[in-house]
DNA sequence: TTTATTATGTTATAATGTATCATTATGTAG
DNA sequence: CTACATAATGATACATTATAACATAATAAA
């Protein structure tokens, strides 16, 4: 039934995760002949290197300097490349924690959903069909034209379970 | 599989939902030995007055001043009313719009989701028990324990897309 | 190279939400 | 009924998230 899901609290290669979504950004980028500049693509690798959905705060905070001009990135910097890389579907806003995180499935619509931990943060993307049927087949009864979601499911994480029983 | 919905585009008598969930919060707040005070009976009902969702700063407008004290109301009071009333389950936060609608179904947990048109913002209310086991059978599968959820699905209503059209 | 377009810099401010402490109202035990 | 404890509200200030508006710089295209 679940059909991908990229588990942060797996233990995996995460230094491997962010070539990989660099990569694959820069691919589309040249397809849809958008331009991933150096702003735009240090907010992506800041988002990608997190480990927990990243503030766009949190962002400017990580940024600091321009490595360009030497001058320090601002907020609406930080929100123009966010929603250029939200266009593009290179990532994910997580409404709940008004944060942002990478996005792996970015030909899927409808599919997608997380699941967020409430202590830690930490937030796992999923992705399945059945969430895609179950919206589009209440949307079409009721006469809605469905286009985004908003699917977050909070609560605990297998790790924090364990804490709070120890 | 749509086993409720409260959808505010069809025409229904919207004076009998007011009156019906003031009368069902009263029962709640009883049972629960919890005070339905004057500031959280009148933030309940302008919520439920209004079409669409309400921000907590709409509703410091809308409650302008208050009729015991002639005093004005202010956000932090309006902030409490809505955590009480989220508490007891009366009423649901509209992630997405930062708002806050009347809730039909207090007793079910996990199948509640909203249909928002992002042109009138008029929300629907869905409650499924498709919803509730996609969302539990995903966190078993994953070792997440689900508590709360956010489901919202963004698109156009009838009306709108209407208007769209001619 | 000139022009048009796109991206970024800068300042100010809007919108949403919370922390803190004082005051008032309500419930409860004696 | 009084005194105390608890719960609710008032008031001020502030934190956080996000955007508007306009200037400047960089890139692409004619």
């Amino acid at each position: 039934m679940l059909t991908y899901s990229r588990l942060a609290y797996q233990t995996h290669d995460h230094q491997r995760c962010i070539v990989t979504a660099l990569d694959r950004a820069k691919l589309i980028c040249e397809e849809s002949r958008a331009r991933l500049t150096p702003i735009r693509e240090i907010v992506l690798r800041s988002i990608w290197a997190s480990h927990q959905p990243l503030g766009a705060y949190d962002i400017v905070d990580t940024l600091a300097l321009n490595i360009q001009t030497g001058k320090r990135i601002k907020a609406p910097t930080v929100y123009r490349a966010i929603e250029f890389l939200l266009n593009l579907r290179l990532i994910h806003r997580i409404t709940s924690l008004n944060a942002y995180i990478g996005r792996s499935f970015p030909e899927e619509t409808h599919n997608d959903f997380f699941l967020i931990c409430r202590i830690c943060r930490s937030t796992a993307e999923c992705s399945t069909e059945k969430m895609k049927n179950i919206i589009l087949h209440t949307s079409e009864r009721t006469g809605f034209q469905a286009e985004t979601q908003i699917v977050e499911v909070i609560g605990l994480c297998p790790d924090c379970q364990q804490e709070k029983i120890s």
